[in-house]
DNA sequence: TACTGCTTGACAATTTATGCCAAACGCAAT
DNA sequence: ATTGCGTTTGGCATAAATTGTCAAGCAGTA
């Protein structure tokens, strides 16, 4: 187990370094101790607690190079943004189960009622550690205006 | 679609009077109110949204009770909420596709990793108006913890 | 109609996130 | 190794989103 975040580490610290090289960024000690923080973690830090773990290590680090190099990492590919657009908390009264589809440019948010969609089959080994009591896919991608004004 | 809308609203209204008495709660205007600024849209909306929908009617409404009952309109399983929990953004290092187990009650991001859940068909008749790139599955419930300590 | 307790409104405080700009650093060419 | 350019950072100010507090007000019941 330690071999494999050994190895995911160097994997991604190698993701990062191609990307810059691709991409003309600098390859700073900043971006490399965040991403080995967010890389080293299994669960789905916030930004600020990203910064807790490389404050220490890093001392002086600003919060601001925290939420400023996780959204370059997202626009990069190099991580994902878990929470829907602006991570604002939206209220829906609809409380059956559907779907939505989310897009990535204007960040709107559709319902999508799809039967088919509306009997997975719980994932096998997880149950009953967890509790299941319900699900809901989120696609991603990009709306029809949005196609049309970005091509 | 007019009348589907009343419709809507008829049985939300009667599904707030229910759940209110049996819970011994006050069916006071600005949850009616809130409550069906809520089920008129078909959109998301954030709680600033809903503010915005009846301040205009319910003059003197307070930002805060909006909060406080959409939070409470969740509790009660009248609405949902659409999103991680504490709307914070979230990152995630992990780019390939995989899944999500959210516990209701601590609030805890779980990755799930199975390999059968990653070739769902896209929803027919979504194509190619809206263009799918990616989707990811979260499954809400309990987790071994909160089932351990909260029965 | 009066009582009782749940709810609300107003404001303060916190948390989360972004904007700005001078200083510092990474990188490539000497 | 040094220099110079352009990216990136740090610190602070600011905005946006959310929560806490508590006295005053309303809903439900007697």
């Amino acid at each position: 187990m330690k071999n494999e975040l050994h190895d995911i580490l160097k994997i991604k610290s190698s993701e990062l370094e191609s990307v810059c090289r691709n991409q003309g960024l600098a390859l700073t000690i900043q971006r490399r101790a965040i991403l080995e923080a967010l890389a080293s973690r299994k669960d789905h830090p916030t930004a600020d607690q990203v910064y807790e773990d490389i404050s220490s290590r890093l001392k002086g680090v600003s919060r601001t190079t925290v939420y400023r190099v996780l959204e370059t990492f997202v626009s990069l590919g190099i991580a994902k943004k878990i929470s829907y657009p602006e991570a604002k908390a939206r209220f829906d009264a609809d409380t059956s189960r559907h779907h939505h589809l989310n897009c990535l440019s204007c960040g709107a948010v559709l319902d999508l009622h799809d039967p088919s969609l509306n009997d997975l089959r719980p994932p096998a080994g997880v149950e009953p550690e967890f509790a299941i009591t319900d699900y809901s896919i989120t696609f991603t991608g990009k709306c029809a205006r949005c196609r049309k004004t970005e091509g």
